[in-house]
DNA sequence: AATATTAGGTTTATAGTATAAACTAGTTTA
DNA sequence: TAAACTAGTTTATACTATAAACCTAATATT
C-alpha cells in the first residue's frame, strides 16, 4: 500500500539539498545555503547527517584565503533519492483515483 | 525554487492518513491502523494533531457494544493535501532536468 | 598596529516530534 | 469470575530540527 519513506530524506532541508545535488557535479556550501534559505548552522548539521549516511561527500578546501566546503552526491545518494521519489508517489498518487 | 512543505503533512503516518481519507466518505480507526501498520497509540496522537489543524474530523460512536472512531477529511484537509502534493513536486521534479 | 568586522563554517542548547509502553474502560469467553 | 480481548488514550522517552552562540582566520578600519 504505502512504501516506507526514508527518514533521512523526509526532511525539508535534506530533501532540498539532495534535490539540488542531483544532476550537478558539485555545489558549494553557500550556494546551497542561499537556494534553500537555511541557516548555516542547520545546514552544517544536516549535511553531516547526509555524509554519515554516505548520501553525499563533503570536500574541504580553500577558495583564495577562505575555507570552502563543496558537496557532491554519491551513487548511494542518487539511489536513495530515486527510492524516495518512488515512495512518495505511493502516497500522493492515490488522489488520482478520485479525479 | 522550493515551496515550503507543510510540517503537518511532512510526516509518514499523517500523510498516509490524509492519503487514505482523500476520495472516500469516511474510514474507521482500525482500517487506517491496518493499512498504515501504525501502532494504535501513535495513530491516536497523529489523528488528534490532524484534528486540531482541522484537516479531519473525528466522530465517536458505537459499533455493537464497542466504541468506534470514524475519520473524515475536511475541505481544509483536502486543500492542505493538494498544496503538499504541489510543493513536494518542486523538490522531486528537479530530477527531470537530468534525464 | 591594534581592534573591529566579515567569511565560512561548527558546536551545543532548546524546543518540538514521533513512537511505543503503559494505562483506561468496557466486553466477551471459558 | 477471572482471563483475555476490543478499542482506543495518555505519557514517558528517545529522536530530530533549529537557531544562537561560538570558533578560526582573513580583511578592513582608525
Amino acid at each position: 500500500m504505502f512504501k516506507p519513506l526514508d527518514p533521512l530524506l523526509n526532511s525539508e532541508l535534506r530533501l532540498a539539498v539532495i534535490s539540488l545535488l542531483i544532476g550537478v557535479e558539485e555545489i558549494e556550501f553557500n550556494e546551497i545555503k542561499q537556494k534553500t534559505g537555511a541557516s548555516a548552522g542547520n545546514l552544517s548539521v544536516q549535511l553531516k547527517k547526509l555524509e554519515e549516511a554516505q548520501y553525499i561527500t563533503i570536500k574541504k578546501s580553500f577558495k583564495g584565503n577562505y575555507p570552502l566546503t563543496t558537496l557532491k552526491i554519491t551513487t548511494i545518494g542518487i539511489n536513495a533519492f530515486e527510492q524516495y521519489v518512488s515512495a512518495i508517489k505511493s502516497y500522493i498518487n492515490i488522489k488520482k483515483k478520485k479525479s
